[in-house]
DNA sequence: CGGAGTATTGATCCCATTCAAGAACTGTGG
DNA sequence: CCACAGTTCTTGAATGGGATCAATACTCCG
């Protein structure tokens, strides 16, 4: 039985005993959070690097007038920034959107892992590389798209990648989000993603309850969303 | 005199003359591309990276329908995505917005710059660090603010963004933009980009004819947008 | 000079917001 | 176990930001 991370690297690239034994080493110290805590505020200094284990957390920037948007979830498997080290100051935050597990990395420890195997190098470039494509990806959603079509398309995403790290039961999946957060997400307001949500149920391609969600017609729905995995990058090299 | 390059990593970090002659080592092939043109398409394999040395480029996401998102510029001294190499396929295209001149890097280039020089590492990190922050801060623009201030931001951002490579002359710089590419980059017909900029000149918050923008009061514009620079990670470490 | 792209303007429409109020869930403490 | 408070969800009506449609100028360039 493999670990999410094990999973989500093993899409890029073989690993091999040694480099799973590595990304075990990574995962050591491991934290226990509570829905609402953050990893990590913004303008804070970046300390450590997480690798998601249970759980999920999302990526927020706050506006002045209380306004928020999520700029990106962490799924179990993800490693948040492994090179955010580099930075002087976060840029945004980071929130436990569940309970959670995490493995705080330190830097040194990226860094020696990056240096003892180069599959694990190229794991680190890639999981960096699949983060600004999938903002990439919002960022068109949102520009371009309407509100039912990016609704489509963010289920279709966090669907897929739950599947990969083995954390979906075929069309369905454990979705910790509130109406508003997802909102937030998607550039809705609260009241609109309620509408749009009930807008798909009506048509039966969605059922969303008790923060499961269940995918009644992935095809629709990916026809809806324009919806291409290519951004993922999951094709191995 | 130094070029744009080293200008904006030295917003970064200290480069030495060893480093100097590894940057000017990396940009010894140079290109010379017409307006229009691409630098790579969507889903080709990447072959080199490319560091902009003269003239504006574009990164776009093409849609089924013929919509078309900008996700990103590149101006001069930035560096296209240093490790881009890992993935099998561009998820996006770059396309030539003017003229310009950049310099094509191989993959065997980069990694031996990247080993060479510790502070050459580091800024190639955080260059697309960075790159990803701005993807964030566009992302939080387009799902939260209205186009008057998309646009507020977007100027101010260029023109920031300019000025740090010398290339903005106080308050005014070349920005090859057409109103319809303007509009693809913050999500918004032309039309009401006509409109928008109308409203920010009978406002004398800027002019902008013959491909110049003039920011004729910097201070409100940044008001009108919300600007704070952190963003764009300009303090060194 | 002609043609294509680009900018401008007006009229109308519609997707999504805002405002407001009530219902259904949480979880908590007595 | 119930009462109660605080989210979260739901629904309706009115409003508005920006899109769409359409027509007219302007610019650049071969």
């Amino acid at each position: 039985m493999s670990t999410p991370l094990e999973r989500r690297l093993s899409c890029f690239t073989d690993l091999d005993e040694n480099d799973r034994a590595i990304l075990t080493g990574l995962c050591s110290d491991v934290r226990t959070l509570s829905a609402e805590d953050d990893l990590i505020e913004e303008s804070a200094p970046p300390k450590q690097v997480f690798i998601q284990l249970e759980g999920w957390a999302f990526r927020y920037k706050l506006l002045p007038e209380g306004k928020r948007q999520i700029t990106g979830y962490l799924l179990p498997g993800d490693i948040c920034d492994p090179f955010v080290f580099v930075l002087k100051r976060m840029d945004h935050g980071i929130g436990a959107l569940s309970d959670l597990k995490c493995a705080a990395v330190s830097k040194d420890q990226i860094l020696e892992a990056f240096n003892s195997s180069p599959r694990i190098a190229r794991g680190l470039w890639w999981s960096s590389l699949v983060d600004e494509s999938i903002l990439r990806q919002w960022l068109t959603n949102l520009g371009q798209r309407f509100a039912y079509e990016r609704m489509a398309h963010i289920f279709c995403e966090l669907w897929l990648r739950m599947t990969i790290v083995g954390l979906a039961d075929e069309d369905e999946f454990h979705l910790p989000l509130t109406q508003n957060q997802l909102g937030d997400t998607i550039g809705l307001t609260p009241v609109h993603v309620n509408r749009t949500l009930q807008r798909m149920r009506s048509e039966s391609l969605i059922e969303f309850e008790q923060r499961r969600l269940k995918i009644c017609d992935i095809d629709k729905l990916k026809d809806i969303a324009e919806f291409n995995s290519d951004y993922l990058h999951l094709e191995r090299r």
